[in-house]
DNA sequence: CTGAAAGCGCTAACAT
DNA sequence: ATGTTAGCGCTTTCAG
C-alpha cells in the first residue's frame, strides 16, 4: 500500500522558510522583500530567487502589526449599482495606483446603520486613511472617524461640516442652478421625480436647492413622484407616464438622477411630446451613458471621477497645498443644457 | 499664554486601556468583545460600557495574527463600470451578510498582470477564501491560488479547469444557444459587435460558441465590429450604423453585451428598421436595465447575482452538499427572446 | 467564570 | 551591508 501523495497540510510559508532556503537572515530577507535599497545586489538576487521558487507571499498582518502601518485606504460608498459610484472608485484607484496604498471598498446601501457597521469593520484594520461618501453619519460613526487618528475625506457633498477634509459639490447649489436654467427658459410648472430613499441626503439637498431657486422666480414644484427599487430606466418611464397623466399641464420634469431621466426621456419621445418646446427635462450626474440616447438629456455633472482622484490625493499626501488635513474642496458642477431645455 | 487644547497624539486605544478602565483582565475583555458566552453578565456589562465610552475599536491586525484567522474574503473582478459585476458583488455581500465574513473587492481592468498584483496584495492579508472571476490566470497567479491553502471559487465561467471550486455558466454553450435561436428564426447573415479586449475570455467563448453553432446550420458571421472605451450605449449606436452601412444585407446583429445592444436597438428604432422582421438583434447578460427600453432586447441571462450568492456560500461553508472544496456548479443561462427575434 | 504566560510573523532599532 | 533583540496587540492554552 503506497501512501497517496498528500498535499502537505499547507502551513503558509514564513520569512523563516525563505531565510533558511537561501541562507540569509530573516531580517535581510525582509529588507529585500520590502524593496529597501540597503541590500547588496548579490544577496538580493539570492533572496528573490528563493522567495519565487517557494512561492512565498508575505504576511501583511504580521507586518502591519510590527510596523504599525497598513497600506490600506477604507472607501465607503452607498451603492455600486447606479453607475455613479463606480466612477468615483475608478478615480480613487487610479490616483492611488503608484502610491503603495490600496483601496478597500465597503457598501452601505444608503443605510446609516450599515455604514456604522462597515466603518467599524474597516477601521478595525487600522487603515492609513478613509474616504466616505456624504457628511451625514450616526453619532457613533462620527465619533469613530474623529478618533481614528487617520486622515478622513468625506466626498460628494460640500453642504455641511466635515470631520476632517471634504471634496465635493454643493448639491443645494446644483439644485438652484437648475432652477435658474428652468426659470430662464420660461418653464412654469415643474414636476419632481426621485427616489424614496430617506437617506439619500444629496438628492434631498438638490430638491431643496431647486425649490428655493424656483421660489425666487415665483415658481414651485407642482407634483412629485417617488420610487424605490427596480430598473431605474423602467421606473423613470412609469413615473413619467403617471405624472403626465395626473398633471397634464406640467411643462418641466426634473429627475433626481440621469437613469430615471433617461427612462422618462425615452417614454416622452415615444409618445411624441414636443421636447424641449412644450416639455423640458433634466436629470443629474452627467453619466457617460446619456451620450447614447436619441436626445441629450440636460444634466449637471457631479464631477465623480475628479472627486475620487482628489480625495485619494489628499489621503496619499499628494495634494499640492502643503496643508495637513482639513482640506475643503468644493468643485463647481457644470450644467449641461443638452437638447431637453429650450433656449430662452 | 494658554496652551491650546491639544487633540492628544491619538495613540489608538488597546485592550489594555479598556481593561484598566473597567478593572477586568485583558483576557476577559477580549472574551466579551468577541461575544463569547463564557463571561458573567455583570462583567460583560462593565466591559461593554467601558469599551463604548472610550470608543474602543479592536485591532484586527493583532487579532488576526494571534488567532491565525481572518474574516476577510478576497473578491476579484475585472471591472465595476459595466452593470454586470456590481450585481455579482451584491450577491456575494448578501450571502456573506450573516456569516461573520467580510468581502474585500479588487478590480483588474481585464488585465492579467493587474490581476496577479491584486491577488498578491489580497492574499498577503491571509483571507479565509477567494472568489475570482474567470478561469484564465497567469501561471504565477494560479500558483498563488493553489498554494494559498484557502477555498478558491472561480466564477462566471465554467468552460475550463478550475483550481478548486467553480460557479458559472458555459459561455460557449450560451453562444451556441443563441446560434440555435437565430437559425430557428431563419436569419441568414449575422453580424457580430463586441469589445476589442483581448482578455475578455468569456466574450471570446461566446463568439466561438456562436460561430460553431451557426456553422452547424451552414451559417456564419459575415461581419464584425469591435470597440474599446467610451460610452457603451453610444458605441453600440456607432458600430451598428457602421456595420449596417458597410453590410446592408445583414439580417441579425449579435452584441457581446446588452449595453452596446441597447445602443444599437435605439439606433435601429430611430432609423425605422423593421425589427424583428427584417433585422433581428440580441445582446448578452440580462441586465435589468433592458426593461426600460422601448422594445425588449433578446438576451441571455448570465445569472450574475445567483453566481455571487453560490460562490459566497461555498466559501462560507453554507453549501448543502457536505463536500469540502472542489465544487463544480454550472448554471443554465436562460435565453430571453424579448421582442427582437422574430418567431419561427 | 477568570487570569497568566507564551507567541502569532513580522519589522524598528540597535548592534556589528 | 547584515545580524540580533525586543516587541506590535491580540488570542491560544492552560491554570486556577
Amino acid at each position: 500500500m503506497t501512501q497517496p501523495r498528500q498535499p502537505e497540510p499547507r502551513r503558509p510559508l514564513t520569512l523563516r522558510d525563505v531565510s533558511e532556503a537561501c541562507g540569509v537572515s530573516e531580517m535581510t530577507v525582509s529588507r529585500v522583500l520590502r524593496n529597501r535599497e540597503d541590500v547588496s545586489p548579490a544577496t538580493r538576487e539570492k533572496v528573490l530567487a528563493a522567495a519565487r521558487t517557494l512561492g512565498y507571499v508575505p504576511n501583511k498582518i504580521a507586518g502591519g502589526l510590527a510596523s504599525q502601518r497598513v497600506n490600506l485606504v477604507a472607501v465607503i460608498v452607498p451603492s455600486l449599482s447606479n453607475m455613479v459610484f463606480p466612477e468615483v472608485l475608478a478615480g480613487i484607484s487610479a490616483a492611488l495606483e503608484d502610491t503603495g496604498l490600496q483601496p478597500v471598498f465597503g457598501v452601505t446601501n444608503y443605510s446609516a446603520e450599515k455604514e456604522e457597521n462597515v466603518l467599524y469593520e474597516m477601521l478595525s484594520w487600522r487603515p492609513s486613511g478613509a474616504i466616505i461618501a456624504g457628511l451625514e453619519h450616526t453619532d457613533a460613526a462620527r465619533a469613530m472617524l474623529e478618533n481614528a487618528g487617520i486622515p478622513i475625506v468625506e466626498i460628494m457633498d460640500s453642504d455641511g461640516e466635515p470631520i476632517d477634509s471634504v471634496v465635493g459639490i454643493s448639491h443645494r447649489a446644483a439644485g438652484r442652478q437648475m432652477a435658474e436654467a428652468i426659470a430662464a427658459a420660461g418653464y412654469k410648472r415643474i414636476g419632481f421625480l426621485g427616489t424614496k430613499m430617506a437617506d439619500d441626503h444629496r438628492a434631498k439637498k438638490r430638491l431643496q436647492g431647486l425649490t428655493e431657486g424656483l421660489a425666487e422666480h415665483g415658481l414651485e414644484v407642482v407634483d412629485t413622484e417617488l420610487y424605490s427599487g427596480g430598473s431605474a430606466l423602467k421606473k423613470g418611464r412609469e413615473m413619467t407616464e403617471a405624472m403626465l397623466a395626473r398633471s397634464p399641464n406640467i411643462d418641466f420634469l426634473y429627475y433626481s438622477n440621469d437613469m430615471i431621466g433617461a427612462g422618462g426621456l425615452l417614454y416622452c419621445l415615444e409618445k411624441g411630446y414636443d421636447i424641449p418646446g412644450k416639455l423640458g427635462m433634466a436629470g443629474f450626474n452627467g453619466v457617460e451613458f446619456l451620450d447614447g440616447l436619441p436626445m441629450r438629456l440636460a444634466t449637471i455633472d457631479a464631477c465623480r471621477r475628479e472627486i475620487g482622484e482628489m480625495a485619494a490625493n489628499i489621503i496619499a499626501g499628494k495634494d499640492t497645498s502643503g496643508v495637513i488635513g482639513g482640506h475643503r474642496v468644493e468643485l463647481t458642477p457644470r450644467l449641461e443644457t443638452g437638447d431637453t431645455i429650450r433656449k430662452a
